[in-house]
DNA sequence: CTTATTGCAAAAGTTTTGCACTATA
DNA sequence: TATAGTGCAAAACTTTTGCAATAAG
C-alpha cells in the first residue's frame, strides 16, 4: 500500500506551503486514491469522503480540492458537462493518458502515446511557454458506432 | 463577405434536422461570426446577440447554442472557470489551434501545429476510432510569468 | 491564546425548464 | 390552425462565501 507514501509526500507539501493535513484533507486523498476510476466529480469525492468521515462538509470538500489543486496534487478536468473531475496527479508515467471520446455513443477509453513531447519541445522553442501539464481530448467515432453508421456519404473520414 | 454561405449550410443543416433558422438563431451565428476572439461564452454571446436583436432572451440564446453544438455547428468548449466557451466550428484549416493556458497568470494564448496528424493516424490504426476533432490544451508557466518565478527549487522546468 | 480549518446555510453564478404567447408553414 | 420557437421568470445545479464554532500549534 503506497497509500503512506503519498499521504506523507502530500503532508509535507501542504506544510511547506503553510497549510496542515487535516482529516478532512486525508480523507479527500484517500477519496480520490480509493476510487478505482480517476474522474470523480466533486459530488463523488463528497460521498466518498462522506463514507470514510460521516461529518465532513461539502464546502470543506470543495476547499480541499482547491488547495490541493492549488499544489498540483490534484486536477481538475472538465467534461463539458456543467461538473469538474477531479483526479490527483497520476505520476509521470500516466502523464500522457489521452481520452477518446465517441460522439455517438460518449464512451470514453484511453490512449498513451507520449508523442506531445515534441511538441512540447516546440511550444517551449517558440513561445518560451513551459508546459508542465496538458489535457488531449479525441473527438470522433469508435469502431462499434463507425459499424453501425453507413449511411453519411462522407463517412469515410480522411 | 462569406457569412452569406455559412448562413445558407446553417439553414440547410437546421432543415434537414426538422428546424428553422430563425432570426434570432441566425443572430446567435452572426454573434459568434462577428467576434473577432473566438471563444464567448454564454454570455458574451448573448450580450453580441442581443446588440443585433434588442429583444433576444438569454434561454433562446442557450437553446440555439445547444440546437446548434448537437448539428456540430457550434463547439462548446470548457475553460475550467465555470462557464462553457462557445465557437463555430472552425474549418479544417484552422482544426489545429491549440491552447497554452499559464497557471500563474491565466492568460490564454493559441499553438499552432498538426503533429497531432500522427496521433490521430496511430489511434486509428491501433484502435480503430476515428477522430473528427480534438481539444489539446496545455498548461504550464508563460515567458512572463516564468520570469518572475525563480523562487521554487524545481522551477527549472525540465 | 492565536490562527487555520470546518460545517452549515445562504449566496452567487451558470444553465435549464415551465408556460403562455407568437410566428410560421 | 397546428406546431415549432420564443421570452420571461422561476427553478435547478454546481460552486463559493460568511460566520460562528472547533481544533491545533
Amino acid at each position: 500500500m503506497k497509500t503512506n507514501s503519498i499521504l506523507r509526500q502530500i503532508r509535507e507539501q501542504l506544510e511547506a506551503s503553510g497549510h496542515r493535513l487535516t482529516p478532512q484533507r486525508e480523507t479527500v486523498v484517500k477519496a480520490l486514491l480509493q476510487s478505482g476510476k480517476r474522474h470523480l466529480s466533486a459530488e463523488n469525492v463528497f460521498m466518498e469522503s462522506k463514507r470514510l468521515l460521516p461529518d465532513i462538509g461539502l464546502a470543506t470538500v470543495y476547499r480541499s480540492l482547491e488547495l490541493l489543486e492549488s499544489l498540483n496534487v490534484v486536477y481538475k478536468l472538465e467534461y463539458g458537462d456543467g461538473q469538474s473531475r477531479y483526479e490527483l496527479n497520476p505520476g509521470s508515467d500516466e502523464h500522457y493518458h489521452h481520452h477518446l471520446i465517441c460522439l455517438e455513443c460518449g464512451a470514453i477509453t484511453e490512449f498513451n502515446h507520449d508523442l506531445l513531447e515534441e511538441i512540447e519541445g516546440k511550444i517551449r522553442a517558440e513561445t518560451q511557454f513551459v508546459v508542465t501539464d496538458h489535457c488531449l481530448r479525441f473527438f470522433g467515432y469508435c469502431k462499434k458506432c463507425r459499424a453501425s453508421i453507413d449511411k453519411s456519404p462522407e463517412g469515410s473520414v480522411t
